[in-house]
DNA sequence: CAGTGGTCTAGACCACACT
DNA sequence: GTGTGGTCTAGACCACTGG
């Protein structure tokens, strides 16, 4: 496992630095080598004990645990106590993690594309300003865009940013790649949370047109605020996805905090 | 904070039993306390350091990180390396929770009521032996439940359960209240996670007239297979939502593991 | 009963924010 | 520099599963 920042041992040698940035932590690292050893394995396998994995891996159990916790949230593995750590049942969706088109296109195995249809600087209005957090006179800039899977389209897009954060943007010429890399490497604008909400409508002529479906057909309707890592709104963005090429996949859970009565158990299996 | 089941020190005492079926673990207490206390606090607005907190409730640092990366992770407060652990801006969602209908309506303010239209049995068939991992010959119940709020319709639900696992539920005389809770008090089945397709559709002519709205009007597909603390599922269940009457909100992640290149940081907020 | 995950402690150093 | 969250260790007991 190389050095140890935290180990009260090897205390000295190279700065294997810890964060956020790329760089990687022990349970990081561990998290990632399990990931990859989970895809060899067979759903509902048996995983070595946390103690074995600990030795193994000269790590302490709760760095063991802290990467196992990842692992469990993100449903790759499930635990029952007293009897092990599980491989689990392949999702059907990366659950709910906050991608980019490109990424979500990808994802689905479709090349994604996109065509600027408009970008403008507006005031941003009463609802925009309120998904924002600033007045309704702020500047506002607007993009517009059609986003495309293997070249048919597949969603129509508004995004709106405020223009004090993001200047020169309207002027960039690589608007139709992820903005959120754009906002990410250039501006230091880093989205780490985003609030969705989803609708089903029907397209009205001109959405329908663009998107190259019939008049009356079904999407889905998206209202997306995106905020930084201080909580944040930076972004506030609306699409329409054609029904008839995308879907939503998500994994929910029961978390905490039920009230349990309770007579019988959980039978076997 | 009371005794203490794992603490060096006051090792006896009184059992204060320590898992998921309602007993209270430490971090789990903190957990509630904490969460309701933010409840009353101005958003972005400074917790206790984790220090300060482990001091002032008797519980080590540890500890405390437990309940603070649980409330992290429900998105009721944030932190930030150095500076501090913050109150969250209020959700617009309590994100990936899987509920029944039952209490998703209580949480929109909505009083639910059920008809059940029809329950049966019947062999599974190929798509939903394919869900539920049985045999397409498995003897499956079958039930089809008109769900409303407030007494108006809302939903158009069918359900689908192996029969062997729940004797004797077509006989029963309360399938209209929450199955889940059913299932779980009387059966011992605890469906604790969740996997979910979201379609948005145009109703059929049957549909609607069932849901009280025009045919053609948008709705929400879901296809749902709900799975046991062992990752085996347990309920096939699909439902037509009236889009008109509902929404989804989820509140998504950037997680772990981006491919960071990066010059600027964020700025200060 | 042995073995596994769940909880908890005490203490240490590191990386970062803010002054 | 001071103080905060992030990582890590070593060791202990508890609650549970399963033969």
């Amino acid at each position: 496992m190389t050095p140890a920042p935290g180990s009260p041992g090897e205390r000295t040698g190279e700065r294997r630095p810890v964060d956020e940035y790329g760089r990687l932590s022990k349970h990081e690292v561990l998290r990632r080598r399990l990931r990859r050893e989970i895809g060899h394995r067979e759903p509902h396998s048996l995983l070595p004990t946390e103690r074995e994995l600990a030795a193994r891996y000269q790590v302490s159990r709760s760095t063991v645990r802290q990467a196992l916790d990842a692992l469990a949230e993100a449903g790759a593995v499930y635990r029952v106590h007293g009897a092990g750590t599980f491989v689990a049942a392949p999702t059907i969706s990366k659950s709910h993690m906050l991608t980019s088109f490109t990424e979500d296109m990808q994802a689905r195995g479709l090349q994604a594309s996109t065509r600027v249809l408009a970008s403008d600087e507006t005031e941003a209005g009463r609802r925009t300003a309120e998904d924002l957090g600033t007045e309704p006179t702020e500047k506002v800039t607007r993009l517009v865009r059609l986003r495309m899977a293997d070249a048919r389209p597949m969603c129509l897009e508004t995004a709106h940013l405020r223009s004090a954060r993001v200047p020169g943007l309207l002027a960039r010429d690589d608007l139709d790649g992820s903005l959120y890399r754009v906002l990410e490497r250039d501006y230091g604008l880093h989205l780490v949370r985003a609030e969705q909400a989803w609708s089903a409508v029907t397209l009205d002529e001109r959405s329908a047109a663009l998107l190259g479906v019939p008049s009356g057909s079904a999407a889905f309707h998206v209202r997306r605020v995106g905020m930084n890592e201080r909580d944040r709104p930076q972004e506030a963005t609306t699409s329409l996805y054609r029904a008839d090429r995308y879907d939503v996949r998500l994994t929910v859970r029961r978390t905490h905090s039920r009230d349990r009565s309770g007579p019988p158990r959980s039978p076997r299996v």
